[in-house]
DNA sequence: GACAAGTATGGTTACGTTCCCACACGTGGC
DNA sequence: GCCACGTGTGGGAACGTAACCATACTTGTC
């Protein structure tokens, strides 16, 4: 199927108009498969475009129909696995619909947000999913009437489509399942940022303190900046200070990073100390002892926020809606009752 | 800055234009930087389109200048870290050179690489990276005049830039190592594709043996099929069957469903059997023992990919080169001399 | 003081597609 | 025999931009 060919200037409608013997307009609604063309007619026509190896100059069509099938989608780092997940989801949703993403990575810097955002403004793309790094991106893109939906964390100052994972819980039913265990001194690894995500988590953290009576310590609360490269060395130096008997890594990253440190000290899981993460990535079942975590639904995250997309796509009046997905606690081996009962 | 606005339609150049009271031509060259503008009158030009939230229609400009900014990527699996790892690679060089990526994920199946590839063409992308899958796609861009560069592994029939690590080598040293602790019957999981990458690992296994003057028993060679449910059955069977003392598994994939199979077994690594991956993903330092394998430079493989399709593009008559990028051996816990020493 | 070369601006066209409109034909209803 | 309506076709404009061309003014050179 498909001889393609041509070596010179692509093939136009225009050209399978004139090897058939009728008019660009016929071509077009033959090809478009918009208006009347007499069966036989579009018969030929399709095959002259197969013949030719005609492919429709999307330029044109997003010209003049000032929409596009490419819907813009923005994470903060292709290369971690939660993003990876989440981008093939609404790969995945947007395919199914006819639609292609426009994938770019932001290293979580705003500049970078901005400059993609703008990419998909030039390419008048019907629609863009963000995972939020400031709160300008989404407000440019609604003015300029494009549908968005945040994904994974909510950053806009107005109302707009989103679907988050209920961290709250999350971090409520991690922390609550070490105090349960007798933890009573709990260290909070999180992001230091102003994310909906990690504020949900460490408001799950207190919530299942004041829950269980106990008052929170803030010496075992440590938020690290992005790509901070003492956070080994800061994390370090929280074991040493704070001396806690649990932690609780808001994300797979600092999950990784944690267990790292605690290896290099030579403390045991779970005999020294529990751990707990976020995100049920690859490595926390293979790890011996197998790391407990909040596991979140990576993939239909994505497929979620694609299809709100789409209908938002179809329908721009829509009153926009907040889909929180829940988590699931996965208790493995690096959770236990902590070295010796204090108080 | 941008004060973006405008809710009814977009802004184009003509507005800006009005908005100073100069033709459109002139405007169009103040912004786009090209020509003759006096230096007040492009000042002026700038701040009204900065003013007005001016953003350069790019379906416009792509029709107009027969060519986009915006280069496809056609990967076969958003999920793994590697192509995860070698899209962020590409993307992080591509947006250096003022070009973007369009990422779009294949799930290694042919139909859906030639779509994606369509899809190229149509938006008349300057060049496409491709982890191929068949050959077609590539020998349909480059007779449509589009840049190709083929990466991780070389499908095409004619000659075309790739970019490709030297999997011969990386196979030769892995399974040379095994043989030169005393192993003799060294299993070998591969994939069972036509692909390139395969077919050279397996080269590197044979050559191995050949070197130490082994004969190859090939009941040890299990090549699976992609998305096979039935994968770590059958790799159980064969340590039935064949009783191999050591496995040498050629992607990430499959060392991770060896890895689990041998502890479903309770087979002690590397005691009771030796294993070495290939490509250094996160979990192989962490498991313990940690894994012995083939590191490979994924991002930047992605880097040299983009570079040379910056390359092809800027000067489309090069011949075709193809850079080998070197793998590098990295031994750890998991490799070790066999239980007892085999004839 | 003529001429070339550089600077500066605007009018017009073309990129390839879709869509609106005008027109033409056939069929059925009254 | 007229009209309404569904079917089918082609002409032409428009989407927003950049390139080409014509034009005009300035400057420097012999």
């Amino acid at each position: 199927m498909t001889a393609a060919g041509e070596q010179g200037r692509p093939v136009t409608v225009a050209d399978v108009a004139r090897e058939v013997g009728t008019s660009p307009s016929t071509a077009s609604r033959a090809l478009s498969g918009r208006g009347y063309v007499a069966a036989d007619l579009r018969e030929r026509l399709l095959a002259a475009a197969d013949r030719l190896g005609y492919v429709a100059n999307a330029s044109a069509q997003t010209l003049k129909q000032r929409t596009s099938r490419i819907v813009g989608v923005v994470v903060s780092d292709l290369g971690n696995p939660f993003y990876g997940g989440l981008a093939a989801g609404i790969e995945q949703t947007l395919r199914e619909a006819g639609y292609r993403m426009l994938l770019v990575g932001d290293n979580s810097e705003y500049v970078e947000e901005m400059a993609a955002v703008r990419t998909f403004l030039a390419m008048r793309a019907p629609g863009v999913i963000l995972t939020p790094v400031g709160q300008e991106a989404t407000g440019f893109l609604i003015r300029n009437g494009i549908a968005v939906v945040e994904v994974d964390r909510q950053m806009a100052d107005v109302a707009v489509d989103a679907v988050v994972l209920d961290n709250v819980r999350g971090a409520r039913d991690a922390v609550g399942h070490l105090l349960g265990l007798g933890h009573r001194r709990v260290a909070l690894l999180g992001v230091d940022t102003n994310w909906t995500s990690d504020a949900g988590r460490i408001e799950g953290y207190r919530f299942a303190h004041a829950t269980a009576g106990i008052t929170v310590n803030d010496g075992l609360i440590l938020r690290l900046g992005f790509h901070e490269p003492a956070a080994e060395k800061r994390i370090a130096r929280l074991l040493d200070e704070a001396a806690p008997t649990a932690i609780f890594a808001t994300n797979n990253l600092l999950a990784e990073q944690a267990w790292r440190v605690l290896r290099e000290r030579g403390l045991r899981l779970p005999r020294d100390v529990s751990l707990v993460g976020f995100d049920d990535v690859a490595w926390t079942a293979m790890v011996s002892p197998p790391i407990t975590v909040v596991a979140q639904p990576t993939t239909d995250l994505g497929r979620r926020a694609a299809a709100l997309l789409l209908q938002r796509i179809a329908d721009p009046d829509r009153t926009p809606t907040v889909e929180l997905l829940q988590p699931r606690l996965v208790v493995r081996g690096s959770s236990a009752p902590p070295p010796r009962p204090r108080r």
